[in-house]
RNA sequence: GCGCCAGUAGCUCAGCAGGAUAGAGCAACUGCCUUCUAAGCAGUAGGCCAGGGGUUCGAAUCCCUUCUGGCGUACCA
């Protein structure tokens, strides 16, 4: 069993409902307690014991008792020899209060042993083929800092869903076709002519991309093909630019997003929609179910008729299809043509509206919409010195992920963006720069790097680490040692709920926890020169909180140093 | 207006599958390095969990409502 929580509380379990059921046999409880679920947690205050059941206050009601009589009557029968409890009581208004035994605290030890770097590997996901589809930046400029939040937790989200035994798969959607590749490629034109001819010699389209990127694309064009594309007609020329463009910027995008340890297993085209009739095919679908109409020459899905607040157009007036069209087509891919079981899309909150509607036309395709969840991720709040500096892709005035990953370190950076999705990530300019002990990063890489000095000298002393069955426990029962056992048998139950609540800061705030209960440990229990059997066995217990460590770091996308 | 997210210590945020006396970091104040890494530890102080109602043995957590902030409500993506 490698999930220990989740061990002790379904022992919990089958030792309360044994003793009910003997309770029942002896006439000392009533039945009717068989479908009472009592909830089982760790209560925060040490003294209430490892575990409590509130089973009895839950059955209160259905046996008409008093929640502490039948707590008592349930403990006088628990039978707790052999298993991973030692000593039960009962406390409050009618807890039961589990006190965990050796056992429990070797088993964690084992398992961290046996699994290795794999501690936290579970099946709960079953094989299950799922695709996690994130940054998706659109490749007419450079990435923003939101970007970067959707990057880090798209990956790490992948990264969780793995250990959590999914069959994982990263990719990134680029938006190469459609209305804003067109716009893309006129004002690259415009600044090209502009290049060679001057300020006058076109007007720059109205919504076109106004930032100095495109003018350094433009120059780089020109340097590669000089005046050749002045005389070359309009078609082709913007043809040439769009592929130039786009090949520039994607390469940039993969670069940078390899700087920060993300890598995909695909880059999905949009324009291979388009190209391979599919999108074409999938409205066509659309249209034969009757989930279309036509208005003012443009031909819409009928999303209210779904429950939706509003319809979407699917095909505008001009003959372009929309993007909603384009993505119904390329979740149809995902699921219908490659097989995945389950998709997740990391959108930006700016987009919640647009999933909303999504889900409700997917079942006209054939699709489950159960199958696609949203990690839906609250925009980031930039702020220097307090005020606050808006990130606007067309100003050209954003701060880029680029610029970002120049000045934070790529660990401090995936650490800071793996914050829960769903508030507003407040990122500070001034404070984020800080390579200080402010960032809580360090204080868990300082802690795997404390062990691993700590052990290479214990190593040199001629004190090597043992195995967890060699382990006496006695010798490390304390508080701060009994503390960190319990820290690092969560590992596998905050990947579980991660990965259930799709929310990978979990993770996150688990290893600076974990971190915390370690350097607690060493501040209070000596290792070198300690007694025999007690310098082995806090040994063990460093050793087994530094692969946790490594663990979380491996999964955050984190580098786990040796020395610091 | 309607929809989604948020409102918890001075600041940034955990806790939200209902459990016992509400937590952490930073900032403030006290202690701890002649012995394993002080990027660390131990402690003090700081709260009408936005307001109001409800559900029940029990609510920061669930429901209703009001208020405040962000985002959305394009023939943009």
């Amino acid at each position: 069993m490698a999930n220990m929580i989740d061990a002790a509380k379904r022992e919990i379990e089958t030792l309360v409902t044994t003793a009910y059921n003997k309770a029942v046999a002896e006439d000392v409880l009533p039945p009717g307690g068989e479908d009472v679920i009592g909830t089982i947690d760790i209560p925060r205050d040490i003294n209430h014991g490892d575990y409590a059941s509130a089973w009895a206050m839950a059955a209160a009601k259905p046996l008409r008792l008093p929640p502490r009589k039948i707590a008592e009557a349930l403990m006088e029968r628990l039978e707790l020899s052999g298993t991973y409890f030692s000593e039960v009581q009962v406390a409050g208004a009618g807890f039961l209060n589990f006190r965990l035994s050796d056992r429990w605290y070797r088993t964690v030890l084992q398992t961290v042993e046996t699994m290795g770097a794999d501690y936290g590997r579970s099946d709960v996901g079953r094989g299950e083929k799922v695709m996690v589809e994130f940054v998706s930046a659109n490749p007419t400029g450079a990435m923003t800092i939101g970007n970067a939040r959707g990057g880090v937790l798209g990956d790490t989200m992948a990264a969780v869903l793995d250990r959590a035994g999914y069959d994982v798969w990263r990719e990134f959607y680029v938006n190469d076709a459609g209305n804003q590749v067109d716009l893309f490629a006129e004002s690259l034109e415009a600044r090209y002519i502009q290049l060679i001819s001057g300020e006058d010699a076109v007007i720059f389209p109205e919504n076109g991309y106004h930032g100095d990127d495109i003018k350094d694309l433009a120059r780089i064009f020109y340097e590669e093909h000089g005046e050749k594309y002045l005389s070359v007609d309009t078609q082709t020329r913007r043809a040439d630019m769009t592929a130039f463009g786009l090949r520039y910027n994607i390469a940039k995008m993969e670069a940078d997003l390899e700087r920060y340890g993300i890598t995909f297993d695909r880059w999905f085209n949009e324009s291979e929609l388009y190209e391979s009739g599919y999108l074409e095919e999938t409205v066509d679908l659309l249209i034969a179910g009757g989930h279309t109409y036509e208005k003012d020459g443009a031909l819409w899905l009928n999303l209210m008729d779904l429950g939706a607040e509003k319809d979407d157009v699917l095909r505008r007036a001009n003959g372009h299809y929309t993007y909603f069209a384009s993505d119904i087509s390329y979740h149809r891919d995902k699921f219908i043509k490659r097989g995945f079981d389950r998709v997740i899309d990391v959108w930006g909150a700016d987009h919640h509206g647009h999933a909303i509607r999504f889900k409700k036309i997917l079942p006209a395709v054939g699709i489950d919409p159960e199958r696609l969840d949203f990690l839906i991720m609250q925009l980031v709040r930039l702020t220097r010195d307090g005020e606050t500096v808006r990130v606007s892709k067309r100003t050209g005035k954003s701060i880029t992920l680029a610029d970002l990953l120049d000045e934070i370190p790529k660990d401090a950076a995936r650490f800071f963006f793996s914050s829960k999705p769903d508030t507003h990530l407040e990122f500070d300019l001034g404070l984020a720069v800080r390579q200080d002990s402010e960032n809580p990063v360090y204080y868990i890489q300082y802690a795997h790097a404390r062990i691993c000095s700590l052990v290479d000298t214990l190593a040199r002393e001629g004190a090597a680490v043992q195995s967890a069955d060699q382990v006496d426990l006695d010798q490390v029962a304390g508080d701060y040692e009994r503390a960190l056992i319990k820290s690092i048998a969560r590992l596998p139950e905050e990947v579980r709920t991660a990965a259930r609540d799709y929310d990978p800061s979990k993770v996150n705030r688990y290893a600076w926890e974990l971190a915390s209960s370690f350097h607690g440990f060493y501040n209070n229990c000596r290792i070198k020169g300690a007694a025999p059997g007690v310098l082995e066995a806090r040994l063990k217990l460093a050793d087994a909180a530094r692969l946790a460590i490594a663990c979380c770091l491996a999964i955050l996308g984190v580098s786990a140093p040796e020395k610091m």
